[in-house]
DNA sequence: TATAAAATACCGACCATTTGGTTTCTTTGC
DNA sequence: GCAAAGAAACCAAATGGTCGGTATTTTATA
């Protein structure tokens, strides 16, 4: 007499998890593997669905690469507003909140940090993502362009991506939290004026 | 009576040529198509021998995408070691070189900022690469330790960084040329001490 | 210096696997 | 009952890779 084999028609129903559960492990073998090894059955098996249960969610590879860009964008931005929600003043208060959201310095999440890297790995990867990309911070930039308009500020940004770029490769950086507090200090309202530059 | 067909295999062989096309296209078509698209099929193609004819020169496609890589940071390594060479401050000299290697001003040629693109692309989509470009880079840093270890310094260069990225990616920069100034005057030995930080 | 041998460059047919994608079906939950 | 969720069995095309062949180039040798 045969075994029971568990029936996976019974599993029960729970597409917002499910879905969930895709987008999540798309974006962690993206970042593990690279882009070429998610494949629909890749991510099917970490997420412990058949290829037809995923494709039944995202009916093609770009329609699922682009959600997970999507998502990860939204949680970029999600951050960023965030941060500058709690931000008193007013000069610069983009630019601080970029800063921390792209800096991952001891107290970030492990969580936010990949999602960085899901972002800027995917975008630079292929070129319709680099141009979503493109569009949503040329709109912040103008959106901020009031308070966050300076070359100072706009350098401290540069600096903040130039350490995530640094970070992810591996280079080593001298003393990032004393550069982060050297940046924070850029973004002051009267920085430009006490200070040579 | 048929027409003299011309035999492919008579055509002359010049290994070092073909090499030098396989890799130029297989760079090209990472830049323009993603990693993903690099095929032996593409590449043959592109290059106009066989599919054979590439795996000839590259037993694998690891070691195809891994000498285009070793290639491009070959370019990126004399670029900057000729930018030093002409300088003759010694403090900052590999952070200058490093600037104008990374920045694309308008005298910068577009095969040079290609090779930048390909460099970034292909490690930042594999984590293999990704460690042999740290490896490369903190050598580097070391062997200019005495030279270009100061936090300003290390500041211009992850100034350099981001706006090879923002270039890339499509994102506005104000003013990249002047942008560019205020980094090479932050590499000159009396910055730190002239001014504020 | 002529020539035979060995090595190299490259072609082209082939193969197993994986890929993205289609279709059909069963099950669940309202 | 019915729409949605998901399984499962397909499929054609593309992929990385093997293999054996053929022409050219280099090297060894006489």
């Amino acid at each position: 007499m045969s075994v029971e084999i568990e029936n996976p028609y019974k599993r029960k129903k729970q597409p917002e998890v499910v879905r969930r559960a895709l987008l999540d492990q798309a974006a962690r073998i993206t970042l593990e593997q690279g882009l070429s090894k998610v494949t629909f059955q890749a991510v099917a098996d970490a997420a412990g669905v058949t290829k037809g249960g995923v494709m039944h969610h995202f009916a093609t590879k770009n329609a699922l690469v682009l959600e997970v860009f999507d998502d990860a964008m939204a949680k970029f931005e999600a951050e960023v507003e965030a941060a500058m929600a709690k931000d008193p003043v007013s000069h610069g208060a983009f630019t601080r909140a970029y800063i921390d959201a792209t800096i991952s310095l001891g107290e970030k999440a492990q969580e936010e940090y990949d999602n960085q890297a899901t972002l800027y790995v995917l975008m630079l990867g292929d070129s319709e993502l680099r141009e979503l990309w493109a569009k949503w911070a040329n709109t912040q930039l103008e959106k901020h362009a009031a308070t966050d308009d300076t070359e100072t500020l706009c350098m401290a940004r540069l600096v903040a991506d130039g350490i995530w770029l640094s970070d992810f490769s591996g280079i080593n950086i001298s003393d990032k939290k004393s550069l982060h507090d050297r940046l924070i200090k850029m973004t002051q309202p009267d920085f430009d004026n006490r200070s040579g530059q």
